[in-house]
DNA sequence: TACGGGATCCACT
DNA sequence: GTGGATCCCGTAT
């Protein structure tokens, strides 16, 4: 069952909790890549040091960022890779949940194509560990690069689904990559899904 | 127009 | 566990 427009449209914290264990999915052209989310991020906007959008700047970059709840934001991170986004709260609020890492359900073998050009069976132990345990390495894997900045997640290429009602323990900690944010660098706006092999860094 | 740094990943030790 | 790759973006000239 695909997430509508109010599940987004709530805090931007709520969300990023909520996100675990739901699925992404990108539909291409019939392909379904499809992976649950095992670790997000909260970014707070205006008064969030490490958020593109602190203290409302407004540039061509970050522009996507104050669209509606349920689009995504893409972004590029040290000149080549892709960071997906999920815009939160509502419209004219630069605020959203960074996905850190999934865990592939469908496709799998068109994600190790994306990644390594071969097969999952014929991937390393360790190609298996890397194919999608952080933000650059699900975008490469899934094929979400800054095309897919502005969309809508309630559409039909790339959006969201409920998961499984499995039970699962979430642990809040620091986030990662933000040593420059000052004392936001110490806010606990990281979640993820304990003991998932997806989980970028434990 | 130039400069500095980054919400990362990979290869190597 | 460490350092290099590599280029876009924001800020300042």
């Amino acid at each position: 069952m695909k997430l509508n427009r109010n599940f987004y449209s709530r805090d931007t914290i709520t969300v990023a909790k909520e996100l675990l264990g739901k699925t992404l999915v990108h539909n291409m052209s019939g392909k379904l890549l499809k992976g649950k989310i095992v670790e997000t991020e909260a970014y707070l906007g205006l008064k969030d040091k490490a958020a593109h959008s602190y203290g409302g700047r407004r540039t061509k970059r970050v522009e996507t960022m104050y669209g509606p709840p349920g689009t995504a934001y893409v972004y590029i991170i040290y000149g080549m890779y892709h960071c997906l986004n999920i815009l939160t709260v509502k419209e004219g609020v630069p605020e959203g949940a960074l996905i850190r890492g999934i865990e592939p359900l469908e496709g799998i073998d068109w994600m190790a194509i994306n990644r390594f050009q071969k097969p999952f069976e014929e991937l390393t132990k360790n190609q298996r560990k890397n194919l999608t345990n952080g933000p650059g390495k699900l975008s490469i894997a899934l094929q979400i690069d800054r095309s897919f900045d502005g969309i809508d997640l309630c559409g039909d290429i790339l959006y969201l689904e409920g998961g499984s009602d499995e039970r699962f323990t979430i642990v809040e900690t620091t986030r990662i990559g933000i040593d420059y944010a000052e004392e936001a660098r110490d806010f606990p706006y990281r979640y993820y899904i304990e003991g998932n092999p997806y989980v970028s860094k434990v």
